[in-house]
DNA sequence: ATGTCTTTGTGAACGCGTGCACAAAGATGG
DNA sequence: CCATCTTTGTGCACGCGTTCACAAAGACAT
């Protein structure tokens, strides 16, 4: 998964677990799944194999939801789709804007996974005038004028940022300002909101880097065990060579180590 | 964060701790700022801010880096980027491969901040025959047949999936087969992997939803602080009406709060 | 009705991550 | 050289999340 909390560090909400409800679209995923094929019900093990977790973790989760499941039999598949959606507040229809249409924000507008779970794009917003009007995803979009505009007209609580990381700072500003209580920030940016505002964060870069480090340490572990600096990628291929430039000494070492960028 | 860790629950590797790893993006990205202000230190303090975390956790997660910083002065930018550069792996080349090359795939090959640090789009993979030989970004579609072929002449350690749900997890089998050991998911599914591969997941869907429980849950505060189940959107707008008609009764309520899909 | 067998729901223990608070370290000024 | 002041590095305690293991609960067969 691609995303770190960023508010809320550790907030209970009702009782349920934050670390609960990241799981429970997982949960809601599979069901669906199993519903479409007509399973009428399913155990904890299976669930969870399906979903890709513990099933003692997973009948914890649900434990905080009630007492949804049947002992010697396992959970009712269609009740329990019911059951985590209206936890989720699924039941309901949450229109949404998209605040910078480039190449992310018109995928993002694109994307089915969108309004197949009561999410409904409201508005596209992009602050290039020549994009006003022009249609994405059978929606013209409108300009970052309008935004305010489009907010509370609209009722819209949550807004997604596709823009650039310079830009996204003010837009969640006038976000917040105009009554959004929920961004999805996909600029690489750290944004600064007020209490009460959630903001979740999706950084391609930093994943990148997490499933670098560790393929680093894959790396560095098979060529030696003694766990030091690693020395030249496990992949024997073109990167050799970059490599042995870039990675070469002992942490601390002599000045070689650290070409060009030592202190004073 | 709109992240979570999939496999690889509590792993530490080489002492640094999972929590730290993932930070040490967010610390590079600030650092690489003040680095291009010509700032030459920073205090825990200054960089925790611009970070967005609490500074004693700074302190404690650069102390498994080492003691990289000065009592009385703070850290040496340049020399912290090269350190933390080092350690994630990034002074080395990484290619990568994008395989589905739809409007996210093609949205994340024209992202810039991809190439920025270390990472180089080695191909760009597609399964649909019209699309070969097509430039996007500047670098022409293969035919997923080349797939194999591709990954071992470029020595390609990391891949990233964007394809449609159904078509990931076979992609995915055939990514690890030839090679690759760390993948980014943008397709809504759970990846089974053999263990030695990390799987990091973005799924957009998941996010919306986890900022709908909140949403749905403040709502639910402001109208009554009873804490029951939440009655109609906070937000007094359109949303009104068909909040109503879904979220109406108690939990375990009578048939007539679950419709059609109460179990047997 | 009774026994057996399956599966849930949860008490308890453990480990990781976080944040406080402070001692140690070094810079800086006199 | 000494005193002071700033800032790091970390010992410690706390809380959340995960996992194990098992008792309770219900289905099902006889």
């Amino acid at each position: 998964m691609a995303t770190g909390r960023t508010h809320r560090p550790a907030t209970r909400s009702r009782g349920i677990p934050e670390a609960t409800v990241a799981r429970l679209p997982l949960y809601l995923r599979a069901l669906t799944a199993l519903s479409e094929r007509s399973v009428p019900t399913v155990s904890s093990e299976e669930l969870a194999a399906a979903a890709g977790v513990n099933s003692a973790k997973l009948r914890k989760d649900f434990s905080y939801l009630g007492s949804y499941g049947t002992r010697g039999v396992g959970y009712d598949v269609e009740y329990l789709v019911y059951q985590i959606s209206r936890e989720l507040g699924l039941t309901q229809d949450w229109p949404v804007v998209i605040v910078g249409i480039g190449n992310l924000g018109a995928a993002l507008a694109n994307y089915g996974g969108f309004a197949s779970r009561g999410f409904r794009v409201a508005a596209l917003i992009d602050a290039d005038p020549a994009m006003a009007g022009k249609p994405v995803a059978g929606i013209a979009v409108q300009h970052t004028d309008e935004l305010e505009h489009i907010i509370e007209s609209n009722g819209v609580s949550i807004g997604v940022i596709a823009t650039p990381a310079g830009a996204a700072q003010q837009v969640c500003d006038r976000l917040v300002a105009a009554g959004v209580t929920s961004i999805l920030n996909f600029a690489p940016t750290v944004l600064t909101v007020p209490d009460g505002v959630d903001v979740r964060k999706v950084d391609l870069s930093i994943e990148l880097q997490i499933l670098a480090f560790h393929e680093q340490r894959k790396a560095g572990e098979e060529t030696g065990p003694e766990g030091g600096a690693p020395t030249t990628s496990g992949r024997p291929a073109a990167v050799a060579a970059a490599a042995e430039a870039a990675v070469a000494g002992e942490r601390k070492g002599p000045d070689g180590d650290v070409p060009a960028v030592m202190p004073a």
